[in-house]
Formats: structure tokens, sequence, C-alpha cells
DNA sequence: AGATTGGTTAAGCATATACTTAAGTATTGC
DNA sequence: GCAATACTTAAGTATATGCTTAACCAATCT
């Protein structure tokens, strides 16, 4: 198992690269193939798999393979981790702002 | 300029890595300089000033020096566009899921 | 059965990342 | 002025990342 902080490694630096973002994009779409995935990428076939297998280990995407195909989907529990995670950071920063206008009033008192 | 694909690439970047987060978080609490924000972690200081340049090439945090002290705060318009993206993706998936139990509904009648 | 499709494995390579230590440069306090 | 403080610069290193090509395997189609 992976702590918290693991996870949000994996998720955030799996996001960092435009082409997992494309792959993720199409993902919301609904679920896809390798094939699907790979088609409008401009690279290798072993190169998408190994994208593929980075969004996968993040826990952003889960695969099952059925015969010789392999369908991709999201797992938004994942993306809700991230979310929550910046969500958070920018509410404490909000938070501060106010407080730090509170006190500025007070000042004008 | 930077476009919105490459902006991304390094807010998620720059959120990868645990040190960065803790840098991050600190930095949610108020303005910080280089050597507070170094404190708690265990690396050497150019190593620190090396993932700063991170945060500031991201956009996530924003420098100015006084005299000898750097003073580092958070821009909270870069969060929210890495918050923003992960969102977005997030409402398409969920919009997607209720098509698809509209769907299956009707199919009940 | 033989060819095609869909994906997998392995090996190699160039660049990027995350550090380190050593040495240097401006402020600031005494 | 001299020392301490707060970084800054430079150079080196080990590991990780993002690809590539070549060869392989296992379902499916004809």
């Amino acid at each position: 198992m992976l702590n918290q902080s693991e996870s949000l490694d994996l998720v955030f630096q799996a996001l960092a690269d435009p082409t997992r973002r494309v792959m993720v994009e199409r993902l919301t779409r609904g679920p896809a193939s390798v094939s699907e995935l790979a088609q409008p990428l401009d690279m290798s076939l072993p190169a998408v798999v190994q994208h593929l297998q980075v969004l996968e280990t993040s826990g952003l995407v889960r695969t099952a393979k059925v015969g010789r195909v392999r369908t991709c989907t999201i797992d938004p529990k994942t993306l809700s981790l991230a979310e929550k995670w910046i969500s958070e950071r920018r509410a404490l920063w909000e938070r501060r702002l106010d407080r730090l206008g509170d006190l500025l009033a007070e000042e004008d008192d």
C-alpha cells in the first residue's frame, strides 16, 4: 500500500506529461482500447503503452484485457485525490488573506 | 509566453515532488524566506533553491529579494489552473456516467 | 492453417531530475 | 573593518524519464 504522499507523487507526475493528459482527456469521454488511445498520438505503440503504465500505477487509469484487447477506463477517485490536495491549499491561502484583510480593517479603527 | 499545456506541464511537474509540496504547504501559511523554507527540509540549501526555482518557473511561487533575504509567496492563480483542469475532466466523466445511467433507466421501460 | 490484428518484451539511448560539495558574493550586525 | 548571515554559482554524479527499434506472442479472421 502507498501512503498519501507517494500517491500524490505518482498522480501529479502522471499528469505532468501532455501525452498522458491527452490520454486522460480521451478516457473522460469513455473507455478505449490501447490502439484507440494511440491513434491520435505521434509515437510508437510501445511508447503509448509506457505512458499507459504510468497512468495505471498512478491509479488514474484502470485496464482489463479481454481476448487480445486491453480496455482502459478512468478512476475518478484518484483524480479527486489530486484535486482535493490543491483545493485545500488554495482554501488555506484564501482564509489567510481574509484574516489579513480583517486585521487591516481593524487597524483603521 | 507559455501556452496552457506547457503551463500545466510545469505546474503538475512542480507538484509531483514531496519536498516541493511541503514548501507550498509552508507558503500557504504565509510568506517565508529561503532559509525558513529550508529549515524543516533534510537537504542542502542549494538543493532547496533548485526546488524553489522549479516552483517559480511553474508560476506557483513568486519571490522577491530585499537586501540579502529572498521572500517567497504563493501565486494562487497558478494553483487554480491545475485545479481547474482536474475538475473539468472529473465533471466530464461524471456527466458521462449520468448519461449512461439515464440510458440504462430508459431501457427498463 | 496462415495471415492479420492488438498488444507485449527487451534493449538501448539521449536528456532531465534531484541531489552533492566547494567556492563565491552581497548585506548586515558589532 | 571584520565576521556572520543569507543566499548564489558552478560543477559533478547517480538515477529516472521518454522515447526508439526489433522481435515476439496470442487472439481472431478467412
